[in-house]
RNA sequence: GGCGGGAUGGCCGAGUGGCUUAGGCAAGGGCCUGCAAAGCCCUGUACGCGGGUUCGAUUCCCGCUCCCGCCUCCA
């Protein structure tokens, strides 16, 4: 394991030793389902999946929890707006989430948690952190209970935050807060919030904080202490400080690296929802494939900010699509089992850029590399060559998941089930092209040629005969 | 006010104290082709500004400008 990752904790990049050797265990922090998912949810998601990924092809057995948060401030203000229960509106959008990250082909994690499943866990926690003098009750009467940060030398660690240089939370004076920095772990119940959002507690009835589900959840499935911790540059303060003081405090190892995702930027400005500059999947898919979108999303460095345009999209299909191009020709040429995953090969710098802190930018020039190799080798007809580089380009891009050839993609080329009789139609038009051509009747040719590119088939003639892909196909 | 990240050739985007200084997209030229398309070859010398360290800095240090994120819900 070669494996170097940077640690947000530490700042540094930091060669990575799980802690169960053979095992890897990641919590990453998922959506508030509070509103459909916009693509900076996605692209955190996306990068994820290519961690867990490079993970596993280290021959790592990789146990990956990503949280979904149905409850928060938000969603309940939105179903007293919508009147509508607050876990219709939560499902809805997990929901599309789940949809949106099946049609990037992010895999499943290995349990996705919900907040409102793990109260009792919650419960167990707040009593032991009251317990260890680091939580407290409000004294209003609230039944709020708070996280006593002045308590915890090392909060601000994580952050690089010093309480005493902090803003003051707003809330603060209005609440029996023993400092404006004490975060709720639990809330009490409020008359002016949905009603069938609160649970019984020793404390009075209420709804958990935030951060505290997050703490309560990777303890469950991942246990006291696990490997990887991580979600969006934007959560490291307060979200991820709140828990790991929570964790810590409760006396829990928790993560041992912290891997935060940089932020994808609309208009110079992050995409927020409380911004309103969104942009979801839905609309990238009117420019650009799905493979595409992931391609655009997996290829910065996950630190990097992205800063959205439409022409960088684009341009980012064009790229995939020479790759896709060179894979697709390779198996008409030389048939699937030569150009097969399973016998392609990593180059060495595909992997040494992999793990130097997931390099997937040079890492993706490594494939590009070995594509206009393969492209050499086939024009030069040596077609050993030509096979595996088509083999090894496959495997690369699958660490990326992104094997062109995978059912992911290609079962959603668009034909369906009148595939067969379209590539009919169309090679029935070829003949005639090539009787055409065969008598030097190149106006002909040329007319059934400019028909089938009107019709949405670009025609390549090759030495072996000509070709055909439909432009949902692009290859 | 505090903490953190960034400014790279027409565009996107890695990276490095000096080595032919990624890769892609676009552009121009060439090869191939009946013409195309695809592919291949060639071309393009960039690192925000001002100092400093150094034989040598885009890369290190200092200052400055501008941009972004967090400190409140946020992937």
């Amino acid at each position: 394991m070669n494996l170097r990752l940077h640690d947000t904790s530490t700042r540094s990049v930091r060669d990575f030793t799980p802690r169960v050797s053979g095992a890897a265990s990641l919590y990453l922090c998922g959506l508030t389902v509070q509103a459909p998912p916009h693509i900076g949810h996605l692209r955190g998601g996306v990068n994820y999946d290519v961690l867990r990924r490079w993970l596993t092809h280290h021959g790592l057995d990789v146990n990956f929890v990503r949280n979904v948060t149905d409850i928060d401030d938000k969603l309940l203000a939105k179903a007293l707006e919508q009147d509508r229960p607050f876990w219709s509106i939560a499902y809805a959008n997990e929901r599309l989430l789940a949809a949106d990250y099946a049609s990037l082909g992010v895999l499943e994690p290995t349990y996705e948690p919900r907040a409102t499943g793990h109260i009792p866990e919650m419960l167990t926690l707040i009593a032991e952190l009251i317990e260890k003098g680091h939580a407290y009750l409000a004294s209003d009467d609230s039944g709020d209970v708070y996280f006593d940060v002045r308590g915890f030398p090392e909060y601000g660690a994580l952050s690089g935050q010093r309480i005493d240089h902090m803003q003051a939370a707003p809330d603060g004076p209005d609440r029996a807060k023993r400092d404006p920095r004490d975060f709720a772990l639990w809330k009490g119940e409020k008359p002016t919030e949905p009603q069938n959002a609160f649970w019984d507690t020793p404390y009075g009835r209420g709804r958990p904080g935030w951060h505290l589900e997050c703490s309560a959840m990777a303890r469950r499935y991942l246990g006291d202490t696990f490997d990887i911790h991580g979600g969006g540059m934007d959560l490291v303060f307060p979200h991820h400080e709140n828990e790991v003081a929570q964790s810590r405090a409760a006396g829990l190892g928790f993560a041992r690296y912290w891997v935060h995702i940089g932020m994808l930027n609309l208009g110079g400005e992050k995409m927020s929802k409380s911004l309103g500059n969104v942009i979801d999947l839905t609309a990238l898919r009117k420019l650009v494939r799905p493979a595409e979108v992931r391609y655009y999303l997996a290829v910065p460095h996950y630190r990097s900010v992205i800063d959205y345009s439409e022409a960088a999209l684009k341009e980012s299909a064009s790229a995939y699509r020479r790759i896709e191009g060179f894979v697709r020709r390779a198996a008409e040429r030389l048939g699937a089992d030569e150009v097969h995953v399973d016998r392609g090969v990593l180059c060495a710098d595909f992997t040494a850029a992999m793990d130097e802190d997931l390099n997937t930018s040079a890492a993706m020039a490594a494939i590009h590399e070995v594509t206009r190799e393969g492209n050499s080798a086939a024009d030069a007809g040596n077609d050993k060559a030509f096979g595996s580089a088509a083999a090894s380009v496959r495997r690369m891009m699958d660490v990326f998941g992104l094997d062109p050839l995978s059912p992911q993609w290609t079962e959603t080329d668009g034909g369906g089930d009148l595939r067969g009789t379209l590539d009919a139609l169309v090679a029935m038009t070829l003949e005639q092209r090539q009787a055409a051509r065969a008598r030097r009747d190149y106006a002909t040719s040329d007319v059934l040629r400019d028909q089938l590119t009107a019709a949405g088939v670009q025609v390549e003639d090759t030495p072996h005969g000509p070709r055909w892909t439909y432009e949902t196909q692009k290859g």
